[in-house]
Parts: C-alpha cells; structure tokens; sequence
DNA sequence: CGAAAACATAACAAAATCGTTGTTAAGGTT
DNA sequence: AACCTTAACAACGATTTTGTTATGTTTTCG
C-alpha cells in the first residue's frame, strides 16, 4: 500500500494527500484506530481527529469511539476528495490533449470529474469563451479569470463532488446549447461508460443531449472499474481521450468499434 | 475625503480597503496618475498596478498609460468590491436581527447584497436549513456547512456583484418555493426600492414571486440613494429591517403606510 | 451507583504554508 | 530616450494547519 507515492503533486496540500491516504486506508481494512492512524502518518491524534470529521461530513467515513469505519466503498471512491490527486500527470496530459477541441469564441460545457477540472487553467488561452458548468470548484477557479464568460447551472449541491445535480440542474441544461461538452466516466466496461450515482447519470446525460460535439477524457484505470448505472455508449461520443497508459487492447478495441480514439502523450 | 475611516474591520484585508479607495478615488476624481496613487497610498507602484488590473477586470475603471479613469458611476457603486466593508457594523446588526424569522427547516432564499451575506456566519445555527441562493460567495462560505443544505440558482456569472443573474437564473428561481426571501435594495425613495442594474431587478422580482414571506434588509445609507429601475413597493415586503442609524422620519413615514419596520439594535 | 479510564473537544501557542508587497530588471510605447 | 508596463523573485506578513495542554464527556467496571 503506497499512502507516499501520491505525495508528489506540489499543488496538493500535505492535508489533502494525507487525508485521502486516511479514505483509502480506512476504506480497505473497513475500520481503523484513530491512534493507529495517527502513528502511521506520524501526527498526533488531534490532527486526525480534524481530518476525520472533515472526512465524515463529506459523508466518506463513520467515526465512532476511538475508530474510524467504513461506509460504503463505491462512496469513497466516487468522492472527489479521494479521487483528486490520483493519476495526475495522466490527467494533466488528457487535459491538455482536450484543449485542442476548443476554438475561440465558443461555449463550452464541463461535468464533474477531476481530469475535466484540470482544464481549467489553460482554459484562458482559448478566450473568449463561455463555460458551462454543475461544478462549484471550476466556478471559483474561472472567476476572475479575463476572457471566460462563466455560466453555472444550478442545482442542489453534493459535497461528494462538490457539484451542483437534481432537477434543477438538468432543466437548466436543457434550456441551453453548447459547442462541445468534455466529460469523464467512472468506468468503462463493454464499450459502455457507468457511474456510481444516478444523479450524475442524469445530469450527464442532459448534458449530451444540448452539446453539438462530445469528447469523453478516460484515464486507463477506469477500464479495470465497475459501477452500477449506465450512461451512454463509447460510440455516442465524438471522440474519446485517453493517457499513453492504456492497455493497447483497450484501444484496439475502441477502435475497432469504429471510435476516434486519440492518445494523450505526456 | 475619508479613506481612513473604514479601516476598521478586521475581517477586511488592507488590500480590499485600499481597493475600495482607489476606486472611490478614481470615481471622484474622474482620472488620477498612478504615481499619485502610489504616494497617496504609501506603496510601490507595482501594487497600484495590481489593484488597477484587478479593478479593470472587474469593469470599475480603465487603466491607460500613466493614469486610471473612471467608468460610470453607478457601475462603481453597485460593485461589491466597492459596497463590502461599508457600514459593516450596521448591517451585522441588522443580519442579526434578520436571524428571528428563519426556523430550522425552512428552505430560505438570499440576494446578492453585502447585508444578507452578513447572514452566512449564523446560519449553522438554524440548521437543518436549506439556502437557495445565486451569490457564488454565499455558495462558498457555506460550502461544508454541517446542516445547511446548498441550492444554486444558475446563470451567468456577473463579476461586478459576484453573482448568477439572467434568464437562467429567473427561470430556476420559478421552479422552486421557498418559506422566506431575504434581501436588500441600492436606494429607498417614495416608499419604493430601486435598483441600477434591470438583471437585478428581473431577479428579486422573481425571488419574491416565489416566497411566502419577503423580508428586506435596509441600512439607513440606503434611504439617501438614488436608483433608475423600480423593483418593488416597500408595502410588498412582510417585514422591513433597518438599522439604529435610521432617520426616525424615515422609519415613520414607513410605518404610516402600515409597512412593519423592525429597527435593529446594535 | 460512582469512579476511573478512555476518548473527544476546546483553546491557545508554535510551525508551516500561502498570499501580498517591493525591488530589480527586462520589455513595450510614445 | 523617456516613460510606462510587466515579469520574476525575494522579503514580509497574514492565514491556516498542527501540536499541546486542559477540560468535558462517555464508557466501563468495580
């Protein structure tokens, strides 16, 4: 179990990493001790205490007498707070491959995933542009920023990914019409993308009814995943990107499903 | 001129206040130098550069070589980065007193003003609460919030108010039913509230068509304002909420229209 | 039932991190 | 060439995070 070889990214504070190492650690074993984990990340008991009711009010872990327990596992995995900080520079390099679809001038919807969240920061060469989006994190981090028009949907917000859904959200969607929409998956199985939550299934889904084009980012891990609700098939989209890790089964076999599949190198 | 008297705040970073007035500055004086700046300021011309970027891109001013100009008025005056920090005390008071009409469980519906944001830091105290909202800072400030349920009302994104406004937002607004509306208003003449901005008005007037009880929030600076665009009569609203600092012929000529006015206390 | 043990929380001080500012040097304009 | 703007980096200051100690609360067991 490698809690250190995540720590590499300067922009993730020392208490993300260490709080997302205390998800997956509590998450695999289904229940720690609070003092054991706190030796094991060399803090004191006071630290983690802190951590872990961060971490239950986002709804990943219990906290009862002296330990710590697991919820359920798809909940952990879906929070954003475990799943930032994973897979990076591979994200980074999908993010960057995904800009090439963007022109000046045009609007352009992003979802709630961590690999769509790291094209905010080169979003600004593309000015002027408008973005669409459910998701409070790229709000706060486009406000401000000269050239890109920002237009949120609303919604009622999830602190799991830090994101607006529900009805609200989806009949704002539908009242308006975008260039392109960049979007993640969960998992991908059988030519299919699937996600946890049916919330995000549905606001997935309106998104790709108002886009004219549609480009699925998918780091490999998500062709080892599972999850439960389907949201549309592999062939829906216009493109599909995907990092260098890949397995080249997994693209041949995209490929030959007649999907433009493109690899994002580093 | 007084910049120094609103120095006061804690919560107000030296940059925010110097901000302010340089603006106020600009605003008064049509055009300034920005090495007048930077003396009648006390620092490097570097920093008056930087505020100036920052004020531009929020559409307060124009920088063109050697001097900073003033745009309109009114767009200086309505912009947040010019109302925060302004009659703090009066309007914590009367955020205070606007605490008494929201009970635990009711779904609550707040505008962009620098008064009902007062409201954030006590609104866990009435939790279970639902907020619904289309201030992006209020989003932010109650963002993990134990017991307060975020619901975001879409649009666009407008910098100089740090909101979501348009057709996207009204139209949320008519979807959802909320128990009370809190807000406030630039200017109070005749018995009437005003606004600069129509998108302003388009959505409080659709804030209030969907809440049972509408409560206003007004500092007595309010009552010396001037405005262009109607939002409502006073007579509208259930309860209006001033300040000690309020003209008592103000307060009754309110009241012998039979309006309820609440006078908060410091 | 009461007391001790085990744990949780609160409050403050220390440390680390982050944001702001000033300086200098390089790049553009007039 | 004079003047202004921007970029880069170092110094400073403010804020956030962490650890410590003290106090409150729950459990356990005599």
């Amino acid at each position: 179990m490698d809690y250190l070889g995540l720590e590499r990214d300067p922009r993730l504070s020392k208490q993300q990493v260490r709080q997302r190492a205390i998800a997956e650690a509590v998450l695999s074993e289904g229940a720690i001790r609070i003092e054991a984990l706190a030796e094991q990340f060399g803090t004191s008991l006071m630290t983690i205490h802190r951590d872990l009711d961060e971490l239950e009010d986002r709804g990943l872990l219990r906290k009862t007498r002296g330990l710590a327990t697991a919820h359920s596992t798809t909940l952990v995995e879906s929070s954003d707070v475990y799943r930032i900080g994973q897979e990076t520079p591979a994200k980074e390099a999908i993010a960057m491959a995904a800009m090439e679809f963007i022109e000046p001038g045009q609007s352009v919807l992003m979802d709630d995933s961590t690999t769509v969240l790291q094209m905010a920061k080169f979003l600004q060469t593309k000015s002027p542009i408008t973005v669409i989006t459910n998701v409070l994190t790229l709000m706060n981090e486009l406000n401000g920023a000269r050239g890109v028009q920002l237009v949120a949907l609303g919604g009622t917000f999830h602190n799991w990914c830090s994101a607006f859904m529900g009805s609200v959200t989806t009949e704002a969607i539908h009242r308006l019409r975008a260039d392109v929409v960049f979007m993640s998956t969960a998992a991908v199985m059988d030519g299919m993308c699937f996600h946890q939550s049916e919330e995000s299934v549905a606001t997935k889904k309106a998104m790709l009814s108002v886009a004219a084009k549609k480009i699925l980012l998918v780091d490999h891990t998500k062709f080892e995943r599972r999850a439960l609700h389907s949201l549309a098939s592999l062939s829906e989209f216009d493109h599909v990107i995907v990092d260098s890790g890949t397995k080249p089964e997994d693209v041949e076999k995209m490929r030959s499903q007649g999907i433009d599949v493109i690899i994002a190198s580093n």
